[in-house]
DNA sequence: TTGAAAGCGATACCAC
DNA sequence: GTGGTATCGCTTTCAA
């Protein structure tokens, strides 16, 4: 009896038919139960649970979204930046989308005006339960944002936030990497680099990003901890704009001549790399960088940078789709697949 | 006309439905087509694959699987080394086989004598094509593994190699870091953490091992390259065995007592960590080792070890079925997602 | 409150 | 050579 039992679960899975032959009922009531529906007594949803948990039973979700022909609709809002970041997402999205396709579920892409909360707001308070099944929001965390992203829950339409965390709207996931530990790795790396004493210059995009400040807070304290050769300076904003930081560059290193490091948190790596290039700087200064795009690879093989932080862009779509259905079909998900690495990339590892 | 094909591509994707009435014929007919079954006119097969190519089709795998009643079988050999980078593998299987049966595919682990070519060889040549539709790799590569999986290939059972690639033996694919790279990387490492002139020591495993080989190819060439402050002493082979390495460590010392770095390429890390541990020897040294496991990874965080060079176990198991189903249904696969991440790993970027 | 039956997209067996 | 049809596991009317 009980080896039987065993066997069959190592051997074939129990459908929905196993659960009515055993239970005593039809197919539908099964599937009443399965999914919740009313209209069902007490005892018959005891029995039928009672089958269920015997058998072991799991769903076929194959072949669940085959018979109700489901399509996922999910919407990714992702700042307009022009930078090179937001597009190797928006490249992941369109590569993938023929794959995604094959999976039933289809991905739009809403730009909005860089740190201009009330962009997002509209959009997230114009999703419609019945067309959009799943929001993903690349944003900074402002009270508007929050609460936005909650009256989008409320409608019962999960949400992840990409890249930036936003934790106190409770989203449903947060698809991204820990960014404490992103600046301190860069630390870490910046202090093992830089051989002689001197300051170091953080070079951040904006105070309403999380992920900036994040990575700015980690930073400074393995500095402070490990690295008493080094001192870190202001942080200069640069708004991920690489004009801007462009023009900053020359005051920068009138005010500090002894800059031995410069932790590049943010965007607008195209101007550091330009001033960089056109100035006569030390080759010995330490240039750690986020994002790996084809510009800070070429920075990184040609010795310009001598780091970079990173995080897979497609890792990040495939997670964000990937947690948007479970959490939309109310199925678990494998953890450790979601968990997205702090990639470190020298001119060594560098993918083709 | 055009406009109307082109919304319902993107609206709906078409089915062997579509196909049999476009082309005028049965299910039947299109699906000996779609499977390049005989017993079709060459002219019926004109027709059929006219309506295919204009519909835009791809085949719903979910529902050919589900009609089919599908099941992968999987084989995995794995060397029986006893160390915790065949472990975590082995505990990934295991954890993922869960998920793994729910998309219909079984996975058997059979372990064989590290280094002992002709274990591999005999199951290879016991797999039984009618039962088994796929086998993983993790083997040295001799000219007689190399002949026993054309052997398998033969058949027509896909082969992929992890970990190890077997180029000769003309393998579907290869699951695994391009460990030339991963040696250069050490090298970049070792020469920017260690500050003073010096020698340093490659630990390495097997002359069996093509990984280990290539590995140590690229540190040397780094190394040559770009620090001369350095010098690489003749490699010590350890054969991922503890024990012989914590022997072999005092002679070693004896021998350099001027060691500034050890680049741990291979297995077998606990007897140079209970070495370190037992003997005092310089803080100073840098050790870089590889793959994250509890040990490495509690070495790290205690500044035993200074970097590990790794590759993602969950992601190895979860890209070797991913390419073992791809081909074993000739459909396509996204070629960015299963190329392995050679990881850097700080004690500050480590996962939870 | 429950059940019978059609159907999702694809395959496979059995007729003709 | 070709077509009809049952089937896979699950959902969803429509009746009872």
């Amino acid at each position: 009896m009980e080896d039987q039992k065993q066997k069959l679960e190592l051997v074939k899975k129990p459908t929905v038919n196993d659960i009515a032959r055993v239970a005593g009922v039809s197919l539908a009531t099964v599937d009443r139960v399965l999914n919740r529906r009313p209209g069902v007594r007490a005892v018959t949803v005891q029995k039928v649970q009672k089958a269920i948990d015997e058998l072991g039973y799991v769903r076929d979700t194959a072949a669940a979204n085959l018979a109700r022909n489901r399509v996922y609709n999910f919407v990714f809002i992702l700042p307009d930046a022009g930078n090179e970041f937001v597009e190797a997402i928006c490249d992941q999205i369109a590569e993938q989308s023929r794959d995604q396709f094959i999976e039933r579920t289809r991905v739009t892409i809403k730009k909005v005006a860089p740190f201009e909360p009330q962009d997002i707001v509209n959009i997230l308070d114009g999703v419609d339960h019945l067309s959009v099944d799943g929001v993903a929001v690349f944003g900074p965390e402002t009270p508007s944002v929050r609460d936005a992203v909650k009256r989008v829950r409320d409608k019962g339409i999960p949400v992840v936030a990409l890249v930036s965390d936003l934790p106190s709207s409770d989203r449903d996931h947060f698809v991204g990497i820990d960014n404490v530990s992103a600046g301190r790795t860069a630390a870490q790396l910046m202090g093992r680099f830089v051989h002689r004493p001197g300051k170091v210059l953080v070079l951040t995009g904006s105070r309403l990003a999380r992920d900036h400040l994040e990575r700015r807070q980690g930073f400074d304290l393995v500095v402070a901890e490990e690295f008493p050769h080094l001192e870190v300076v202001a942080s200069v904003e640069g708004r991920d704009d690489p004009d801007l930081i462009y023009k900053m560059m020359p005051g920068i290193f009138e005010t500090y001549p002894d800059l031995v490091g410069i932790y590049s948190s943010a965007a607008g790596n195209a101007g550091l790399v330009q001033f960089l290039s056109e100035s006569r700087i030390s080759k010995d200064l330490v240039i750690i960088a986020h994002e790996l795009t084809p510009l800070s690879r070429d920075a990184l093989r040609r010795g310009t940078f001598d780091a970079l932080i990173s995080q897979d862009s497609g890792h990040l779509v495939r997670s964000a789709v990937r947690l948007l259905r479970a959490t939309s079909d109310k199925v678990p998900f494998n953890k450790s697949q979601e968990r997205i690495r702090i990639d470190i990339y020298l001119k060594e590892n560098l993918p083709p």
